[in-house]
DNA sequence: GCGACAG
DNA sequence: ATCTTGTCGC
């Protein structure tokens, strides 16, 4: 039993777990956005972190972090399995509510339509938003995908005649879960502030932080 | 044997 | 992902 077979197996759980994301908006409120990210150096050791921001003002609601092990290496395709736990593990450490997730990683656009972003959102039931600022594999999707020029900063991604998610400001957006890719693109257009979202780039910086403070405690 | 792929 | 200084410019 090696590892090729495995992941063979995973990416068979991953093909029909796509079957059951929902690419259409699945809220009535829409106040609040969090953002997860889990950072590392060594080993497995790693923090993750959530941040809740207001969608108005993006004021930043609540923050927590939560030392976790990772298990799964990681290879690209299989971000999920390495590192969903950890993610929805932090969230539950949560006090405020959410109406959406954005995700470090891939949505639909990814070699099974299963990307880290549909894992957490399908597992957790909430509506996620992928946002990943490089493509898995070039070659994979490149060879199947064409750019094409849409409203303002936006490139649809395509393949075929569905949508995979766009590109934007750097960042590859896709549908995670519960949400249509046109509000995933409103809701990622209207918290970059910088080039990265700012619920992604706010927990990015609390979980760098905080792993930086981790280390030197101990 | 070569290729080069989320975090 | 992470390892890492200075440097340009508001």
């Amino acid at each position: 039993m090696c590892i090729h077979n495995f992941t063979q197996e995973i990416a068979n759980i991953q093909f029909s777990l796509a079957d059951r994301v929902l690419e259409e908006d699945c809220f009535n409120s829409l106040d609040t956005v969090a953002g997860v990210d889990v950072s590392f150096s060594v080993d497995n050791q790693a923090i993750a972190a959530v941040v809740v921001l207001q969608l108005g003002d993006l004021e930043i609601l609540e923050k927590r972090t939560l030392p976790v092990e990772l298990f799964f290496p990681y290879i690209p395709g299989f971000l999920g399995v390495r590192e969903a736990d950890a993610v929805i593990s932090v969230l539950n450490t949560l006090e405020h509510d959410f109406d959406v997730l954005m995700v470090n990683g891939h949505g639909v656009m990814h070699p099974r339509g299963f990307g880290l972003a549909c894992q957490v959102g399908v597992l957790c039931d909430v509506p996620t938003i992928g946002v990943a600022k490089r493509l898995i594999d070039g070659r994979y999707i490149k060879r199947a995908t064409q750019r094409h020029h849409a409203i303002g900063e936006f490139q649809l991604i395509t393949e075929n005649n569905n949508e995979l998610g766009a590109f934007f400001k750097g960042k590859y957006v896709s549908v995670g879960h519960k949400i249509s890719l046109k509000t995933a693109l409103s809701i990622v257009k209207m918290t970059s502030v910088f080039k990265t979202p700012e619920p992604i780039r706010q927990t990015h910086i609390l979980a760098t932080e905080t792993f930086k403070q981790e280390l030197t405690s101990n």
